[in-house]
DNA sequence: TTATCTGCAAATACTTTGCAGGGAA
DNA sequence: TTCCCTGCAAAGTATTTGCAGATAA
């Protein structure tokens, strides 16, 4: 597995293509929705709920909205969500052409998150499906560890 | 990554030598802390709270209790928490000496749960952790699928 | 105009906690 | 006897949903 760092992803389409995106499939392209959109195509990790919410200036929306952007966008294949495992869905502005499949190392002291390049997990996958008689097998994977940050003493 | 059966892992300590191991740490062997060991001990994969409430035959006890009961065994090593991406957790009592580390392959439609060795990722890790400088690193990986039985189509 | 979207509020699901009585050692 | 444990009830957090009014197309 290789890694890098956000800067060299591949980016995020501007704005008004996402905004053309939605109209393509006759979803209405709202000040929400807009705004969401910016929020997640300024964060390079994944996002809370709670945490695209809070990151609405001004106006902003209903929680309640957000959840259901979020999930709109989920079911256009706009939005992936990732799982770390505290019981938080977090939601990732996926690239075009990006299918989401990469995974994250958290750090466990402070939350900080490196994304990690897709892993060579395809042979594995193509083993367990045929040794279990499985079929279409996906995974979920995150590391967790303590950052260089977070490696200090306290004081 | 090999992959076997639950039956031939590694048994579960009879519930005596459970209750043994609460008692060795000043721990109260009480009706509903047997009760949830025996349902773990009887379970050969992750069970969420309210599935080992539902199976708590007769007098059993209360909610709060499971949780309480489950955080105390997780805080003592005797239980590892897995999640499964669905905002619920789900326990495992683990064998003796049993580190817990493994894996499931589970299905997306009938939800049922086959357990994995343990994975070769310890090379995986150490990389991770020196390309980014991070250290402990861990991780979580689970893998879905359609198992055999779902795989027909609907009648 | 019209179907979609939003805010509001209430509901649901999972989990945690305070407190007073009950029970294991 | 002495803590530890439990039930009960209430609260906390994450998420979903019904409904009537608002808005993009």
């Amino acid at each position: 597995m290789n890694c890098r760092s956000h800067s060299e992803k591949r980016p995020h389409a501007p704005l008004p293509d996402l905004a053309e995106k939605l109209r393509s499939k006759s979803r209405k392209v709202t000040g929400p929705r807009q705004a969401i959109l910016q929020i997640l195509r300024d964060h390079a990790h994944p996002m809370s709920v709670k945490e695209i919410h809070a990151g609405l200036t001004g106006g902003d929306c209903n929680l309640a909205t957000v959840y259901r952007c979020i999930h709109m966008l989920q079911g256009m294949g706009m939005v992936k969500r990732f799982d770390f495992g505290d019981n938080v869905a977090r939601f990732e502005l996926l690239a075009e052409g990006d299918d989401g499949h990469h995974h994250h190392l958290i750090c466990t002291s402070c939350a900080e998150v490196i994304e990690l390049e897709d892993c060579a997990m395809q042979d594995l996958e193509s083993v367990i499906a045929s040794r279990n008689s499985f079929q279409r097998v996906t995974h979920k994977l995150e590391f967790f560890g303590v950052c260089p940050a977070c490696q200090q003493p306290a004081p």
